[in-house]
DNA sequence: GTGGTCTAGACCACG
DNA sequence: GTGGTCTAGACCACC
């Protein structure tokens, strides 16, 4: 059975994020984290539905993206494994754009750099549980 | 005259983020940093429009954004005056989501959590220009 | 069946007062008297611009103030949803400069103050409807 | 000399509402309360204009306004003298829809209707001074 | 089928 | 000359 983390796949549907979205996003981190090692297979499309009250299509979304990216292998019958913890390559300003508009929130949050930074090595000692 | 550093304000209509909100982001990034410093009055909304070749509307709305965040005040008649470096409060939740996303792409991508940190400190330093 | 009391939201096209305002403040009636409860959809953007016989961009603009302002949820795909019937704090002054405003046209208009404060109760009534 | 109190002709160049109507609002005030009696000779616009800071053309349109309600007279060469502490007619809808948006606002910032009514009498107090 | 975004272009309000 | 509003209509994203 598959109790997945629910701090990780915690949706929100007042967001404006697509609720499909979050839930990659989720997946991602599990899988950053090691939580979803190499050859686990995720919970079926239906069940995880079914577990966060979302739409079926919802969730196949969301493993299709994960698809995509490289990280799961989606064969049909017997569910989706995790298949690598590598994203496929992307462009260096895909990966920027992202993490400075997190940033400049935080700078215009005006929060201290140096608690920025406490913030991001918390956050990064997370996802990596420390190991690494 | 109004020349808005390019780098920040480049546009990419292929990106799944609106436009609106592209020009919001670089022009939070261009307050932080200092480029724009209270008090300076940003371009008229119709000739920022025609630099970047999108629609009146789709830069006024950007505006709104940044009026209803309260980093700019609209003055109707005269224009949109840097009014503040500061958000409103945010929740703690609200900034780091978007933070551990951008993180959990990079560290997928296969970025040593070293190199990860540096591109985070640099991206601070750019935002802050180094100073404060 | 969306059949949203006319007398609340019908728009004046003479009116000083943005449409998508008018709209705003009729919907605010509407939730402030229970008449829009917490859970009800709101109609569809494209009906209800419909039925008043504006654009579709106007309503979508007045949802999405109610929505910054906390009182509605709107998730993308199902509709519009009633989440608060309470606004986000204002400042006293926000609060106080419209009424100012109103009552200085009640008692310039002759109008005598015991009858301003008989009308200002019949108004608070309808607002609550009597009860709570 | 005209001092007019610095209170009721405040202008908040951030506000949404625009100065020339922010001026016609406070001068009512002053109307209303017999600050400014009948036979009193406003400032000159072009006082007024300097003493806060706005547009000549500002101070004319709020003074234009005034006169189309019947409140006062211009005189060319003499000044603008009150003329009258009653508005033109105005029907009761038109009076009716501010209070009921003000009121609306109160409501669900969650005030209690007992207390919204001491603030309306307040109010009313204030714009009175109490006598009538 | 739902809401979101964008465009082109007209017209108004403000200072 | 500035920003604001509105329209008509197209196309996209989400569920």
């Amino acid at each position: 059975m598959h109790t997945l983390n629910g701090q990780f796949l915690a949706i929100d549907t007042a967001s404006r994020k697509p609720i499909y979205e979050q839930l990659a996003d989720g997946l991602k981190a599990l899988i950053a984290r090691g939580d979803l090692r190499e050859g686990v297979t995720l919970p079926p499309v239906r069940q995880l539905a079914a577990d966060l009250g979302v739409n079926l299509n919802t969730v196949a979304v969301a493993y299709r993206q994960l698809q995509d990216e490289g990280l799961i292998t989606v064969r049909h019958g017997s569910g989706a494994v995790v298949s690598s913890r590598t994203l496929a390559a992307q462009t260096e300003e895909d990966l920027r754009k992202p993490l400075r508009s997190a940033l400049t929130q935080l700078v215009l949050s005006g929060m201290p750099v140096s608690r920025i930074m406490r913030m991001v090595s918390a956050e990064l000692r997370f996802l990596t549980k420390g190991a690494k």
